[in-house]
This record gives C-alpha cells, structure tokens and sequence, in this order.
RNA sequence: GCCGAUGUGGCUCAGUGGUAGAGCACUCGAUUCGUAAUCGAGCGGUCGCGGGUUCAAAUCCCGCCAUCGGCUCCA
C-alpha cells in the first residue's frame, strides 16, 4: 500500500527566505523581552536566527528549567497581541554607549565594540524594549502568529563560544510563516528522530552499549559485526586493488612514541591517562598509553628498513583501532565514541610524487562513497589558524601542505569551504562532512598532507641520484571511522541496508513445519556461495512470520510451502527501494531456487538492489 | 568538562509516600496455518548506584554513575 501525502508543505530555510529572517529576528527580540520581563536579573546578549529557528543567549543568575519554557511563550503571546510596532533607529556610536549604559547590560557594550560600521542599529519594540541588531525585522509584532512558534529547548552555552567565558543560558526556539509550517516542521523531527541510528541499532541488534564496559565503548553483536566485516573487506579489496599493503600494530605503545610524534605535547587531553608499572615510572613518564592514532606505528614501520624511491609511494593499511579520552559530554551513539576503528593508511610518497598521489586518494574516497549511496556531503580545506599554538611544524611545512591540498581540490573543480583551525595537530586536511538525522554534521572521509611528522621522525628515501631525501606523508580514511560511517549509514538507510550490506539478506519462511527441511537445504545452497540466510524455526503462521521480517528490516523474505518444494523455487517478497529512496516491500512472485541464488550473487557484487 | 532534562523486567511504557503493573519478547501447552500480530498458561524487576528523611520511599532530599538535548572539543 502506497501512502498518499496530503499536501506537500515546503519548510523554506532562514538563509533562503528573507521573511522568515524578519520573523526569526523579531521571535527572538520578542522572547528575550519576555524573558526579561519574567526574569529582571536576566540580561541579553546576542539572539540569532538560524537554519530552522532562532536562539537568544542569556546572562541569568538562576538558570531556565523546560518549565519555564511555557510562562516565556505565554508571555511572548501576550506581547504579541499588543502589536508593538518594529521601529529601526539609527545613532551614533557615542550614542549607542550611552544608552547601554543607562540599562547596565555589559554584553551589548561588547558586542557595540565589534561593531565596526556606523551608524549603529536599533531595534525598538514599541517604547518597551529595544536591541543592538542588524535586522532585518517584521514591522510590528503583530506579524507573528504564536501558534507558529514554539520554545524548544534550553541549553547552556559559552559566551562567545568561549569555553573560559560565562556560561549562558540559551533559549532555542522555532517560528514559521504559519502553523501548519510549524507543525510539518515537527512533524518532520519526530520522522527524523525514527531514524536515529541508537535507535535503530538497537532494533536491529547491531552493536551495544554497557554501563560496565564503559562510555563511548560500543560491544559489536554478531550482527553489527557482520557489517563491519562486510565494509572492511569491500574497502580492503579497493585498496588491495590499488597497490596498499596491509599491517597490523599493538593498540598500546611507550609514551616516548608519542613524544617523538607530538601527540604527548600537542594531544594531551584527548588521550587516555598513562599507565605505569610503578608511581616511579609514572613520574618519569616511563609508562604506555593506548594510542589515539596509528600514524607513528606506521611510520616505524616505514623506518624499520632504508627505504629505495623505488618503493615509494609506500601504503601501508590498517583498520586501527584507537582511544581518545573525549569529554563525557560528547559522547553519542556512534557518531561520537571513545574506542573507534579507523580505515587508515598512512602513504609515504616523494615530493613529486604528492600531487597524483593525493588525487588518487580523492578518486577512492569518492567512489566508496558512490558504493555506499553516500550523496550529500560537503568538502572542507581544513587549515591551521595561524594565531593558534596548537600545530607543530615551520610555516614552510604548512604552507605546501596546505597548497597541495587547494591544488587538489581545484584540479578536480570540487565544491568547497575552507574551516580555519581545523586542521589535525600535524597538517592540514580535505575533509568530508555529512550530517546526522538532527542535521548535526560529522567528519567522515579525511585526507592529510603532513611534512612535519617525516621531519619529527627523521624519515628518508634514497633517491636516483644517491642521495637522502625526505619523503612527504599523506594521512588518508575514506570512512573516518567504521562506527560513525556506520551511524550515518543506519541513518542514512533509516535500517534498510542495500542487499550486500544487510548483515542477514535473506530468511526463508515456512508455510507449515513439513517445509522446514527444504528450508534449510536452499539455506546451505545459499550460504555455500557467500549468501547471509537463515530459517525462521519460531513456528509462527506466515503473517507472523512476515511481519517479524519486515520489523528485521530482511531485504529478501522467501516463502516456502508445497508449490515451493514442489517446483524448486521460492515466493519471494522484497524489500526495494523505490526511485524516491523509500523502501517498499513487494511482492516479487514466484522464482526458482537458481534465480534467487543469481539475483543473491549479482547483488552482492554489483552493490545493486536484488 | 559545563548548563538543563531523564533513568521502573530483554524492549516500549504505566505507577508521585502505603511496600510494583501492562503489552511485546522469552518458556511451555494447544493450534498446522499461504504474504505485517492464533489462543492459553508460565517465567522474569535489590524500580541506575550509594546515603539520608519517614512508622513506611520507585515516589521526597543529597552525592555519584549513565543516557538525552545543547555549549566547548573531534573520526
């Protein structure tokens, strides 16, 4: 059965539409009167718009509960109905200082210092309550309907972004051109909220969180693992394919390691307390740490031999897995854990080398995304911010890394931004963002170019002419991690894995008992060819049965009964994604045993629908 | 780490001061059944952990742990 949408209602963005801007800068000026006018102690600092509402940050001695939430709407719909008129004012920046000096709110003096042009903006509501902003905004409160806004959520926040500052007290509300924008707008977070991989993953079985184990540690069960492997050796034979050579490290390593690479000085925090075989050891730093990256595993490896040119460009490969202590507050689900395994390679090229080499990254990374239906990402030139300390390397180093990678990027005419400080410790990076069923972006895919570390660890080539070179490193994971990939990818999918995915592609089910033995026999015919399939022996009738398999999110269900056994064949129902990217399940009638097991087998190796 | 919220059987949730309940799952029995739930019975919980208040705590208070939404930080 086809579900027939009603009406199909367009969510304009605030960056696209100019009157929801007008609405959302007017919300938030409405609700920080409102707040202000509940709470006199709380004082204003700076209230947005962005993508699907707006927030406003407050200095409030004591903090804003959810409950508090429904007293500031009600008093944002009392102000509302008094139609204050938006009035834009214009002064002087002497001005502009006075007058926040006259109602003692030290945030906006900030904010006027960074100001640069002038005259400086005001909004007024009415004679009751006025603003630094730059608009643009409705022409009275009047224009805002309160059952098109809604206060969300409150969360604490740092002025400035500034983890040292104050911390706020941040409102986030939601206002639309009508409430049936409002509505569909909500409509469409709980559907997203269906989709959230924690959610999911739990559903289905694929990996597990233990209060014993720890935070951030995520247990695989069969299932998930079986999607591990799945990704794992698909990556492993791209890259088989493409000249990468295999290695396995320890998961630990002496702290001098990482003193010699600069992780100890420059990534500290992010990495798990030493261990140490006594308090002598600990105070000489003589212990091991769990490391958080393999990069200076591999580089050992490189040392452990005089390197020709010849073996250059050298890639070695491993599924790593690493450790970083990450702030309790950050951990979720997949996407953000404290054990992860990185698809990492760590290639040793030649100067001359670097361009090509590094293009021929990006074609890989790019085309396990296609393999994957990964479609909406974004590129970022993660560079140093040159203000910062946290890097090490000479100016010279980062400066060619980061020309190799703009080079790169405009070589292949692909869309980018640039993230000013977000480079790694070590280099700059190309980075692939993609976002989360709540529209959070995370990092993926990643290319480093590092001169730096080469240097640390004194790294050579011998060169055609005799001589000793230094060779460049690039740092490279098409997935970023196995566990975050998977979490966009259970979202992404919303469950329904493409058939070579599926950690189990098909279940044979029973009419009666009496057909369980043929059953289990096109099972072993399956599984002889590499085919994940099972039985399921609970004994229920078939609706049952079904409906548990449609629940398991199985892409192929076979029934089987007497005409099945019969004629050697199947009735088949299927899990397809139609051209909209929802998944259907259909029937797919009667096929012979041999043409599921071809329909299987092309499937699972042309990554196409069954 | 910081601000706020939440934590009841494997899962989803009800229970707000009187000593724990439902559905699903699981086990057993009956049913032998053709495309999204057959019927019945049974098993299962120190109510996140520790302390306190009270004659009495899942319920009120304090501390801790974990999870969720943000902030900050990152694959």
């Amino acid at each position: 059965m086809v579900a027939q949408s009603p009406k199909k209602i367009h969510l304009p963005k605030t960056s696209e539409s100019e009157s929801l801007q007008k609405i959302r800068h007017t919300a938030s000026h409405v609700m920080a009167m409102a707040v202000q006018k509940l709470f006199p102690k709380a004082q204003v600092t700076i209230g947005p718009w962005i993508e699907n509402g707006f927030y406003y940050d407050f200095d409030s001695p004591e903090p804003f509960t959810e409950k508090d939430l429904k007293a500031i709407k009600k008093e944002m719909a009392k102000i509302i109905r008094r139609q204050l008129p938006v009035i834009r004012e214009q002064v002087s920046r002497e001005e502009a200082e006075q007058r926040i000096k006259a109602i003692a709110e030290p945030y906006k003096l900030e904010i006027l210092n960074d100001i640069k042009e002038e005259p400086i903006t005001i909004y007024h509501l009415g004679d009751q309550w006025w603003d630094l902003c730059a608009g643009p905004h409705l022409e009275s409160t009047s224009q805002l309907n309160p059952d098109a806004i809604a206060l969300e959520s409150v969360a604490g926040a740092y002025w400035r972004g500034d983890e040292t500052k104050a911390q706020l007290q941040r409102i986030y509300g939601t206002a639309w051109e009508s409430p049936e924008q409002l509505v569909e707008y909500q409509r469409r977070k709980e559907e997203a909220l269906r989709r959230d991989h924690r959610k999911i993953g739990k559903e289905l079985g694929l990996f597990i969180f233990s209060d014993l184990v720890g935070p951030g540690l995520p247990l695989w069960t069969p299932k998930g693992t079986v999607l591990r492997s799945t990704l794992e050796s698909f990556l492993q034979k791209e890259q088989l394919k493409r000249g990468y050579l295999p290695v396995v490290t320890p998961h630990i390593a002496r702290v001098d390691l990482f003193k010699m690479s600069g992780h100890w000085q420059k990534y500290h925090e992010d990495m798990f307390p030493m261990m140490a075989e006594s308090q002598d050891a600990k105070e000489h730093e003589q212990g091991f740490v769990m490391k958080p990256m393999n990069c200076p595993f591999h580089i050992q490896i490189y040392k452990s031999e005089l390197r020709s040119y010849r073996e250059l460009p050298m890639r070695l490969a491993e599924f790593g897995t690493v450790y970083r202590y990450e702030q309790s507050g950050e951990l979720g689900g997949l996407t953000r854990v404290r054990g992860f395994t990185v698809d990492d390679s760590h290639l040793f090229v030649t100067p001359e080398q670097l361009d090509d080499e590094f293009l021929k990254v990006v074609d890989l990374i790019l085309s396990v995304f296609e393999s994957l239906r990964l479609k909406n990402f974004k590129a970022r030139l993660s560079f140093r911010d040159p203000d910062s300390d946290k890097y090490i390397g000479s100016d010279d180093a980062w400066e060619k890394a980061q020309g190799a990678i703009r080079r790169a990027v405009e070589t292949l005419g692909m869309n980018y931004f640039e993230g000013i400080g977000e480079a790694a410790f070590y280099g700059p990076k190309l980075d692939f963002i993609f976002q989360d069923a709540l529209d959070r972006e995370w990092q993926l895919g990643t290319v480093q170019v590092d001169y730096n570390l080469p240097e640390r660890f004194d790294l050579e080539y011998v060169a055609d002419d005799g001589t000793r070179k230094r060779p460049v490193m690039i740092h490279r994971a098409p997935f970023g991690s196995l566990e975050r990939l998977i979490g966009i990818l259970i979202e992404e999918y919303a469950g329904d894995f493409p058939v070579w995915l599926a950690p189990l592609q098909v279940r044979l089910l029973a009419v009666g008992d009496e057909f369980l033995p043929f059953a289990k026999q096109v099972v072993e015919q399956m599984q002889a060819i590499g085919i994940r399939a099972e039985v399921d022996l609970s004994g229920d009738r078939l609706g049952k049965l079904i409906r548990n398999a449609e629940k398991d999110k199985i892409p192929v269900m076979g029934v089987v009964g007497a005409k099945e056994v019969e004629s050697n064949s199947l009735s088949i129902r299927a899990r397809i994604r139609n051209e909209a990217g929802n998944i259907q399940s259909q029937d797919v009638g009667s096929l012979s045993v041999a043409e599921v097991l071809e329909r299987l087998k092309q499937a699972n190796e042309t990554h196409g629908n069954f």
